[in-house]
DNA sequence: ACCTTCACG
DNA sequence: GACGTACGTGAAGGTG
């Protein structure tokens, strides 16, 4: 049927009904899982109401059409970069129901139309005119004033949520102007929600009262000399170009090259077995029903899926799809590519890989992308690939057909880039480094690793093999065979594309198929918040400060190198010396065998592998016996300050940017920290004057200062309020010493009488409570007797019963539930707290510490997402966590600024969510190097 | 690949 | 009464 005159076209602004409908309706959740899906249900019963010409239909179409935004970026931004620049964040619950409305568009057979580089808006102004242009008219289903000047000549707009229909009359009502001068009062007054500059101090009165006056507004302009008020005269004078420029920015495109054609857009009747397989899968009960009855159809049965127990027992899913490597599709042509793009547009979601030539993903090249649109449905881009060797300049001849790298990331960037598609990564944080070095910004995303680890932390790791056969059934390609080891290892680039293509397309698919099995079970195992507030929006903070990395002075390490080892030769000659042979000092074996057998030292026990325990504490015990054991211990620490730091960071600097890379694992750690690698920063030796020089090596940039800010007692402040200890919550808000507070309760001495001893005890022990005390680990750490240690914990749990009840509570609740959680909800399993053996006194104790650590871990991580917008304005970075502790970079002028907001932040980093009882107290320094800051 | 040792919070 | 232990990490070097 074509488009003519009778015709009339409903155009519906999708992207905008989304979101009044969020807004206005309750928020519903699919029962079965949590989904949300209220937009999505108040859409569905739009546009049922629109082609079946339900109640709240002014008029019955012959055309219809759904309009959606692309994405945030338009050729609106070209002109003015600042265009809604301060929309407010998605709500984290309205992001998954962008694709479902898209879906539920298709499911009812009604055109879903969408343009890159365009809004919503210039397409439905476009084909507004096209339908009025073909003797048609047309009702644009949308409240939105921006759409207002397109009212009038077979143009009317329709509010569905108010029913109210919006012709001339109402536009006059709202701008005080009819349609056609609609966007000059716009131009004018500008807009704060789009961020459309206007002219300062005029608003949609002024505007129209002008507008008015003076016909339009290029005359307005042209005689702005004429107007009487100074004010205004002086704006419209001086602020032309603004206003021309807002003029540009609201004045809606009608001239889109549009795809379809109007006659395409005739309503259609919905496929009846596809739009109740969707509503259904929605579990929308009365929708359904309604939509089935009027189509003649059985409803199909909405099963009510029981809300599964804890993730303990994770079921591999049934695998229903197979897993088939050879179909996995290479793309070798920017034309395949674009059809790969197009299906993710239509879908608004897929999994992203990428293949490099380094784990190290600042020094990585990017050898190919995978993507995946849905279970089986995968395919390789392969970008780099070559043969043979490097030549003299690194670069070896490249395969044929692959699409130039350039090209390929050009097309790719729109969509990485889109806010209405979301990226799925498992482990997204090197990827997205990845992109981010070639300028493409990965937004929004979602990662299969962080999310696995909000609900199954302490149960297993995260990496991808592990989650594919626990979670699929399906043991992934290794990709060691491919890569080769020792001698005869590669880089992925010289991998043949069919290997490749077989196993980075299969990543791809992994991780899609990981995502819908873990996005529903997010909701269900509670841990949504947890996902949402403190691993999602962390990821974009680490991977900046991973990327900003931190100066580190080579001359510095390079000369304390060769100092460490000119005194360990010294020390192992006398060492040797006094051993009356030559050994390896840096063996414990040969070090045992000299100290126990040879010299016949006492104390010598044998672990569990024959071998002589020569630990630190045994060799100091040994130090009075015999000279050597100390020369031991002094060696050993040269040993481990050149190997692991003095050596290891100089290799680290990269060439490039001169700086140290440190890369931090998101799910390292089970209670919620953090853990660095490659190198670990976050054990930078600082309990011993020696081991703290290293950290004059870490220093500021030119015309920079290092700034440290640190919590104080977080984790003791923690358990004052868990385990609600009034006295300790009452110490830490009169800023008191706590370590001789505790003695001072515990052993009755006066605090002005206490003793560094006393004190260095208490201090033992109120570490010891965090970490699940015991009698024979505090003995062993203040090398007292075991019932004298006894002792003290016994009477401390007289002084502070709080303690032991929160360690009783905190077990059984682990032992009815296999988990323990934080203040803010972060679940730490305990599949080990009914265990007999010694396995059950460390998770006892794990269990314990875990709440208490974990917490200070969410606090801290809560901080670090909210500092970088804090600090935008300023010349600061953040470089580094090290679990209490933030270090920054920055100029000179803004250290008392930068300190001033971050210390705020951290301070109040546990609000909203948690209110503790006890304040929390952060310490700044500021210095040239990292051992002046801290 | 595993163990021991030791650096940090 | 015995078991074996402080909590959480990562890197390096030795050993088999």
């Amino acid at each position: 049927m074509t488009f003519g005159k009778g015709s009339h076209l409903h155009l519906i602004d999708g992207s905008a009904f989304i979101f009044r409908a969020y807004h206005a309706l309750p928020p519903l959740t699919r029962k079965s899982d949590g989904l949300p899906v209220g937009a999505v249900q108040g859409f569905c019963n739009l546009i049922w109401n629109e082609i079946s010409g339900g109640p709240t239909t002014k008029s019955t179409p012959t055309h219809i059409a759904v309009i959606f935004d692309a994405s945030s970026i338009t050729f609106r931004n070209e002109i003015y970069p600042e265009y809604k620049a301060n929309r407010p964040e998605l709500p984290e619950d309205l992001r998954p129901q962008f694709p479902l409305t898209r879906e539920a568009t298709r499911a009812f057979n009604v055109a879903c139309i969408e343009q890159q580089g365009f809004e919503a808006d210039d397409i439905i102004a476009t084909y507004a005119r096209l339908a009025t242009e073909a003797g048609g008219t047309c009702t644009i289903i949308s409240s939105d004033k921006d759409l207002m000047q397109l009212v009038g000549n077979g143009v009317d707009m329709f509010d569905p949520m108010k029913n109210k229909v919006l012709g001339v009359d109402e536009v006059f009502e709202k701008f005080g102007v009819g349609p056609d001068r609609v966007v000059d009062v716009q131009s004018l007054a500008g807009d704060s929600v789009d961020n459309v500059p206007g002219a300062p101090g005029i608003g949609l009165k002024t505007a129209a009262l002008l507008i008015n006056e003076y016909g339009d507004l290029d005359t307005l302009l042209a005689r702005a000399g004429e107007i009487k008020q100074p004010k205004r005269r002086e704006v419209l004078t001086e602020k032309v170009d603004q206003i021309r420029l807002s003029r540009e920015l609201v004045t809606l495109r009608r001239d889109v090259p549009v795809e379809d054609a109007l006659a395409d857009l005739v309503c259609k009747r919905p496929d009846a077995g596809a739009l109740m397989d969707f509503l259904s899968r929605m579990e929308f009960r009365t929708l359904t029903r309604r939509i089935s009855d009027k189509l003649g159809v059985e409803a199909p049965a909405i099963t009510e899926a029981p809300a599964t127990p804890a993730a303990a027992e994770a079921a591999p899913v049934a695998e229903q799809i197979p897993f088939e490597p050879e179909k996995y599709a290479c793309v070798r042509d920017l034309e395949t590519l674009l059809g790969w793009i197009d299906r993710i547009r239509d879908q608004g979601f897929f999994a992203v890989d990428t293949e490099t030539t380094s784990l190290d993903e600042m020094r990585a090249e990017l050898v190919g992308i995978s993507l995946a649109t849905a279970p089986g449905e995968a395919c390789y881009i392969p970008l780099i690939h070559s043969e043979g060797s490097d030549d003299l300049f690194g670069s070896a001849k490249l395969l044929e057909g692959q699409i130039p790298a350039e090209a390929a990331l050009a097309a790719l960037k729109p969509v990485l880039e889109d806010d209405s598609i979301l990226k799925i990564g498992q482990n997204i944080k090197y990827d997205a480094k990845i992109f981010a070095r070639r300028g493409i910004k990965v937004a929004p995303f979602d990662d299969t690793m962080l999310m696995s680890y909000a609900m199954f932390s302490g149960l297993h790791n995260h990496g991808m093999d592990e989650l594919s056969e626990t979670y699929l059934g399906h043991k992934p390609i290794p990709i060691k065979p491919l890569l080769g080891s020792g001698k005869s290892a590669r880089t992925f680039d010289k991998v043949g594309i069919e290997d490749a293509t077989k196993y980075a397309a299969e990543d791809a698919d992994i991780t899609l198929r990981l995502w819908q099995a873990f996005r529903p079970r997010l909701h269900r195992e509670r841990v949504t918040t947890v996902y949402e507030t403190l691993e999602r929006p962390l990821v974009p903070v680490l991977a900046q400060m991973e990327m900003h990395g931190i100066t580190v002075d080579r001359q510095v390490l390079s000369r304390m190198s060769s100092a460490f080892a000119q005194s360990m030769a010294g020390l192992e000659a006398e060492i040797h010396e006094m051993a009356g042979e030559t050994f390896n000092v840096g063996s414990p074996k040969q070090l045992g065998e000299i100290l126990f057998d040879k010299l016949s030292l006492p104390g010598g026990q044998k672990g569990k592998n024959g071998a002589y325990s020569t630990g630190a504490d045994i060799l100091e015990d040994l130090a009075t016996e015999h000279e050597l054991p100390g020369k031991v211990l002094d060696w050993r620490q040269l040993s481990k300050l050149k190997s692991t730091y003095t050596d290891a960071l100089q290799n680290h600097i990269n060439p490039e940017t001169g700086r140290v890379h440190t890369s931090y694992a998101q799910t390292g750690a089970n209670t919620g920290r953090l853990a660095s690698t490659d190198p670990n920063l976050q054990n930078i030796p600082v309990r011993t004057e020696e081991g703290r020089r290293i950290r004059e090596a870490f220093v500021a940039a030119e015309g920079k200062k290092l700034v440290s800010l640190d919590y104080s007692q977080i984790e003791l402040r923690i358990l004052a309020h868990i385990a609600e200890i009034p006295a300790l919550k009452q110490a830490f808000r009169d800023g008191l010493d706590i370590h001789a507070m505790t003695a001072s309760e515990m052993f009755g001495v006066p605090l002005d009488e206490m003793t560094p001893e006393v004190r260095r005890r208490a201090k033992a022990i109120n570490f010891g409570v965090i970490y699940g005390i015991s009698g024979f680990g505090l003995a062993r750490n203040l090398r007292i007797p075991r019932d004298q240690a006894q002792a003290f914990i016994d009477t401390y749990f007289q002084r502070f019963p709080g303690i032991k009840d929160y360690m009783d509570k905190t077990i059984s609740f682990a032992k009815e539930h296999k988990y323990v959680e934080t203040l803010f909800g972060r679940r730490i399993h305990t599949p080990e707290i009914g265990a007999k053996g010694p396995s059950a006194g460390f998770a006892r104790r794990g269990a314990i510490n875990a709440p208490i650590q974990g917490t200070a871990a969410d606090i801290i991580r809560r901080a670090m997402v909210r500092i970088p917008a804090a600090i935008a304005d300023l010349p600061a970075k953040m470089l580094l966590q090290v679990h209490d502790e933030l270090v920054f970079e920055v100029e000179e002028s803004a250290v008392e600024e930068t300190i001033a907001r971050v210390k705020a932040i951290m301070e109040g980093a546990a609000a909203p969510a948690v209110e503790i009882d006890v304040p929390l107290i952060v310490d700044a320094g500021v210095g040239m190097t990292w051992a002046e800051a801290h």
